[in-house]
DNA sequence: TAGTGACATGTCAAGAGTGGAAGGTAGAAT
DNA sequence: ATTCTACCTTCCACTCTTGACATGTCACTA
């Protein structure tokens, strides 16, 4: 129930619409918790029955903003506080490695150089980002920065890893 | 189609019937690429129908053993050099950490703590698992102990980045 | 005025993943 | 002899996720 609640802590900053809401998914959310449109239109729809978000305004083209009721405060409240997140990580990059074994040593060391070059690219996009953001002091915006900051040191570990890896490979 | 390779991946290194390899997905692959075990029979199944792998013994229990076909193998290969991973990865701790903002700042440097502690534990965890495991030099090793070595310092990173973390929020 | 691109939503089929029920065998311990 | 535990598979109902299709508005520009 994860995107339910990604969408409540969204709407949390601030009232948006669907498209919003996925240009968000689509931008900072979208190394955390992706998402596509069809998905977001109908969560919305459930939360909105539920009572969760209600429709604050309609705008030009059809556009319907959501705002975030006390009841969707109240529910995100808490899953941060009294839900523990169950979920393993998946890492389809890793679960390659782990059989790299099955290829030539080459093959191997060829495609944990491309996983450097990612990581640095992906890097140099999260350094940009942060750059570009200008970081008032509020608590959302706080932990905004918080998240950020965990992409850079996981592209920076990951791209060390990777270059001590390719050196294991004989 | 991830957990299809992730099958075949295993059945690389030696045949194994669905329960060793729910075995290998509830350890070694847990964090990599959890998998219940309604889906695994099932891919067993279709992968079977597919010709990839093959049914090679019967055992006392009703117990099948399956073999990699060298079609199998081939998929394998194919997996690993010619596609590329698409799927981002989903961390449901990190979705958490971007709406702390919602919480008082005890309640959001309490869930950090908390994620400190999970790490630490999580890495002696994969300390043992490493001294257990007498690494013989074999390729097929190599790949195991640069997947568990991603952990170890994934886990340090994480821990690192809590710690700096609790200090942000005021 | 016709076309393009950003804005905006809705729906549907198919595939991937979860959780649990159900059933059966072999070996070991009480 | 019985029970317990580990072994082992199959099936089902459900939710989550993906990708594509369908539809329409508004602002700009060639």
């Amino acid at each position: 129930m994860s995107l339910r609640h990604a969408l409540l802590g969204l709407l949390s900053e601030r009232p948006a619409s669907g498209y919003d809401l996925l240009k968000s998914f689509d931008t900072s959310l979208a190394n955390v918790w992706p998402a596509t449109q069809s998905q977001i239109y109908t969560e919305l729809s459930k939360l909105a029955d539920a009572g969760l978000i209600s429709v604050t305004a309609e705008g030009p083209r059809g556009r319907k903003e959501y705002t975030l009721t006390d009841a969707g405060l109240a529910e995100l409240r808490h899953w941060l506080t009294e839900t523990k997140p169950q979920r393993n990580t998946r890492s389809e990059v890793l679960l390659r490695v782990f059989f790299l074994g099955v290829l030539t040593p080459e093959q191997a060391r060829g495609y944990l150089t491309e996983l450097i070059k990612l990581s640095e690219q992906a890097h140099e996009n999260l350094r940009h980002l942060d750059e570009s953001i200008d970081w008032d002091g509020d608590n959302l915006s706080v932990c905004g920065r918080i998240t950020l900051e965990y992409g850079l040191r996981f592209n920076a570990m990951r791209r060390e890893w990777a270059e001590w890896a390719v050196g294991q490979i004989r």
